[in-house]
DNA sequence: AGGATTGTGGGGAAAAGTGGGGAAGAAGGG
DNA sequence: CCCTTCTTCCCCACTTTTCCCCACAATCCT
């Protein structure tokens, strides 16, 4: 399980660092692939077979199935760390998260995901006003 | 059952102490996240994954969940106390909770909040002007 | 009063964050 | 086909932070 929030330095070779807590979950491999918002999804391989298994199961024909692999997959890169716990975030994903110098990496349950600091501060506001008006329905 | 009321000084390296009464039940493990409210709530590990399951599950859809998730994991942290009873507050917690060098530890019946002082007298009086009518309330 | 517990502070070892060098390998052009 | 260039990967080095332990004064309990 995944939880917490840290900030790291990319370097000039697109290196960054993951929390240590999260290194032994990751230590057998992981999967990066383009979130659905603007981030970077890390997952567990195990998770990730796991996500590839179900997604399969789901399509109802070969074209879809075909559709999906390709959307999923396609972008899909697999990392593991250096000798420092460190990560190589391709060129293409960093892109389409907009991590520049600087990623937030939090833990989200069963997942790791990469945001830039401002898309990260954008998401958390609006993800805190949800969570509060949820909460206080648990309450109600 | 946490109750009761303590302040205790936040030291340089932003340790603070926890009540010895509250230790026990918490010893095998506690979860800080940000409190609804300007503090920083700590559940015992047990209640927080209580917690976290039912907020999953009042999740619509996928997107939602997957926001909701990130709220809530991504402002959470686990702490353990050291050799002398205290945890270490994360940066960011503090920092919602405007703790500097002063917090005021208090039970709340299944969880425990920490607060700044001038939080925590203006949520006091607030909270005891409004307990007469709720209590009310709750009678009726 | 005396011992144990608790609040507070700090030092030192270990780990983590950050940056860079150089070998090995892939790509590309002559 | 070979040489050059660029990229990737692994290792090394430095600085900062974290974590664990010790110490002392104040308080509480017996």
């Amino acid at each position: 399980m995944f939880f917490g929030e840290s900030a790291y330095k990319v370097d000039d070779k697109g290196r960054v660092p993951l929390p240590p807590r999260f290194r032994r979950e990751l230590k057998t491999g992981m999967v990066l692939t383009k979130g659905m918002e603007k981030c970077i999804t890390v997952y567990p391989i195990a998770q990730w077979e796991r996500l590839s298994e179900s997604l399969a199961a789901k399509a109802v024909n070969a074209t879809s199935l075909r559709k999906l692999t390709r959307a999923i997959f396609a972008s899909a890169f697999s990392a593991s760390f250096d000798g420092q716990g460190r990560i190589v975030l391709p060129y293409a994903l960093r892109e389409h998260a907009g991590i520049a110098d600087t990623a937030i990496v939090i833990g989200a349950n069963s997942t790791v995901e990469l945001w830039s600091e401002e898309e990260w501060k954008a998401e958390k506001t609006s993800a805190d006003e949800q969570a509060v008006k949820i909460m206080e329905d648990l309450g109600a």
